[in-house]
DNA sequence: CGCTGCGTTGAGCTTCTTCAACGATCGTGG
DNA sequence: CCACGATCGTTGAAGAAGCTCAACGCAGCG
């Protein structure tokens, strides 16, 4: 079957014996969604969790007054919503398909059997759950101890270390979305970026940002040095 | 011998067999640590993970400038660094005995030997791990979507839910530390304090903090009313 | 008794958000 | 193909929230 080869491409499922694709095959349902549309909301009952096939998925968190902090926006090959199968209980955030998207769908008690005899597996997955804590663990001190400029670059700079350290980053985002990651509004990210462009820092064009001063920018992540 | 008792009451391995119990009562050893000390500093190989036992636990990042973020405050039974062990590399905060504390440590390498050959073990590592980033994402959410006195009030109501519902809290850390869980400082928190005070939300003497006004509490938590 | 750490208070200032307006871009339907 | 609306990004002015800095009281402890 067609679904075999595609789950093995998986990270999160690297290494698997065939027999264990089989299974995994049997429990799968791949699921569409149009861009805008909702895949799940935040207390709904966690059924299982989903793995992104194609598109560009957003969890997020939204306060009363309608601001919304994202969480993760996810591509291909990475899964979401893990924590309502193994913490049981609702899905703890909002997924929105940012566009088209195909997801793959696994049910939540298969999932478990199928761990349960298998703990490569669940190796597997308690990594990514790991390495989903420390990237967590890291917005929060961003989110606290930074201004926004100081997120802002070390935003940047993240982004460009996970890109062969090219100094023309390609915003694959809104800027409204990009605000919303770094925990603040599009005003004030356009205001920063325009400051950040008078001073030398970067060269941004509408979606493609060049990193021009990296050290400064490295200065402004750690709180060093601050824009005026 | 004596450890495979206590090893037998965290909750993170309960359920285990006698067998998987002996076997952690093998690789665990027991640490000592005064008020004050650290046990481990941010950016430090993971050579493992630990278990307080008694006394209390720190877990935070500090910034450049030294204000820090407190991550966790784990009392007896909780594990911490779990994520080295999963996520490999190094330890991604600091770790400092806010008490005279004891902790039981588990090296990386024996406990994922462990691991792979026991499901249930794994099962219960993906849960505590989910139930962190659940908190994680409360946290982020909460620090990004909403002022300090709603920070404060969700983390009062969120208390009081934890110990029975009850109305008379006893405050568990200093205020200084109270302030950095909620991502801000002591002077600010003092401030809010005193306007919740005089607005009859609560009544808060030195470390006891009597909830008058949870309805009024819960509003301000969501954001739905403010602090004037 | 003096010291040190913690909590509180006040004044001033920085940063960020809010609100409002406007320009640009893009896709769609006429 | 153009026009229109919707969305997105930008800019300005004003205000709110929280931080910094400094000072001081108080308690616990050597």
């Amino acid at each position: 079957m067609e679904l075999t080869k595609e789950i093995s491409s998986i990270p999160l499922f690297r290494g698997l014996s065939q027999e264990y694709l089989d299974e995994l095959a049997l429990i799968v349902t791949s699921q569409e969604f149009k861009r805008g549309q909702t895949i799940f909301s935040e207390g709904e009952e966690g059924v299982g969790f989903y793995v992104v096939m194609s598109g560009k998925v957003k969890i997020y968190k939204i306060s009363f007054d309608g601001k919304e902090q994202i969480l993760h926006i996810l591509g291909p090959g990475e899964p979401f919503a893990e924590v309502a199968v193994f913490a049981g209980v609702n899905y703890p955030a909002h997924a929105l398909a940012l566009e088209k998207s195909r997801v793959l769908f696994f049910p939540k008690n298969s999932f478990i059997e199928l761990i349960e005899r298998n703990p490569s597996l669940s190796l597997n997955m308690l990594a990514v759950l790991a390495m989903r804590l420390r990237k967590f663990a890291n917005m929060i001190e961003s989110l606290s101890l930074k201004e926004v400029p100081g997120r802002l670059a070390a935003h940047l700079l993240l982004m460009s270390s996970q890109q062969n350290n090219t100094n023309v980053l390609q915003l694959s985002v809104a800027k409204s979305q990009l605000a919303s990651m770094l925990g603040t509004i599009p005003e004030t990210l356009s205001r920063i970026l325009k400051k950040m462009n008078s001073q030398g820092y970067i060269n941004s064009q509408s979606s493609s940002i060049q990193l021009l001063d990296r050290k400064g920018l490295e200065e402004l992540a750690i709180g060093e040095r601050r824009i005026t």
